[in-house]
DNA sequence: GTCTATACACCGATAGAC
DNA sequence: GTCTATCGGTGTATAGAC
């Protein structure tokens, strides 16, 4: 009789290959950019065919949405450790939450596109994939309603104004920190507008 | 003996051929996506062979250049009016100036696509079609020094605001105004961050 | 000069053999 | 699972018809 190993060495081997697939396109989409990913360009770095990928992915936009959820996945987990660690002061944690954004979107142009902007043709993420999105927004609404941000139109403001800055900073200085260097006094901008109290020492 | 002719009617027809062109891409980008667009879509709008746009333009992004061009001229053409007729109050001021331009982007998602995001694959605007975004951006920022705004670490800061504004209204609530109705909020905020005198009547 | 027909290289995707 | 072969579609180059 058969009995049930204790791992599933197929499984594994399928999941290595999975990861070794969306490795490669970040490093391919890193050199030439997100549109410029092509399936060819993609097997031949893992020493596959174009075809063979479809064993995995049912398609290319299967690709771009594995990178999608893993990308979310990440930037949840950056914001959620940065959340549970918060300054007492609340200038100073709105201050910690937009930085950490900030500097995780710029760190990586290219996750930031696929992220944040629809720039791939037909690609509409999954629910599974946007689920780890929904959970940053839910992480960060949370952070700020404990600093005493609670209302859903300064949220909306308070997003609007840190991706703006994001935006302006990837778009018109790539490399440089020309809009990094006003985040901080936008977010106490921010924060005087809703009537949070001066922080300590200012 | 030859005389030059008043009209020099084999150019018009060229320039209108030109327009008809872009028109049809307008269009098709409107109605399928602007990365979806194909020659051979644009042609048979136009009742042309896809190669016959060759004659018109060098390549497929040489019809994106164009576009390019002419929506930043009309970008322009929009800001300069408004910036000649401003109010004298100044937070009034930078209201309409934010308002302008944000109804300006809004009314038109696949044209802010082209002109504010990169998201088309090998294309980069040329000097020419670059000219009146610059020029738009000059307008700007003479209106702001006018009003007051004349560091160019605020003149950076209200254009990350009013870009972060658009963004997340287009790519959140398309159609809908949920950030749209942030604007004069987000505008007074900057205007006291930058210490402007408070408006008549508030 | 303007447009067409043809052709090419590349793309994502599918079918079927091993 | 991975392969080869191939499909329809894309941007683009070129040669030639009117």
């Amino acid at each position: 009789m058969l009995v049930k190993p204790i791992r599933d060495r197929p499984a594994e081997r399928r999941m290595a290959t999975r990861l070794e697939i969306i490795e490669a396109s970040w490093a391919i989409a890193r050199e030439r950019g997100l549109a410029e990913l092509t399936l060819r360009d993609v097997a031949d770095r893992i020493g596959m065919r174009a075809p063979s990928l479809y064993g995995h992915f049912a398609a290319k936009n299967a690709i771009y949405d594995a990178m999608y959820q893993q990308a979310w996945a990440e930037c949840a987990a950056v914001m959620s450790a940065a959340a549970a660690d918060l300054p007492p002061d609340p200038r100073a944690g709105l201050r910690k939450m937009a930085r950490t954004f900030f500097d995780f979107s710029v760190a990586d142009p290219v996750r930031h596109q696929l992220m944040n902007q629809r720039t791939i043709a037909g690609f509409v993420p999954s629910a599974e994939a946007y689920a780890p999105a929904v959970q940053t927004l839910a992480c960060a609404t949370a952070a700020l309603a404990g600093i005493g941000v609670a209302d859903p139109a300064d949220v909306d403001l308070y997003v609007a104004l840190i991706g703006g800055l994001i935006n302006a900073q990837l778009a018109n200085d790539p490399g440089g920190d020309r809009w990094g260097r006003l985040l901080d006094g936008a977010v106490d901008m921010f924060a005087d507008s809703v009537g949070l109290p001066p922080g300590i020492g200012e």
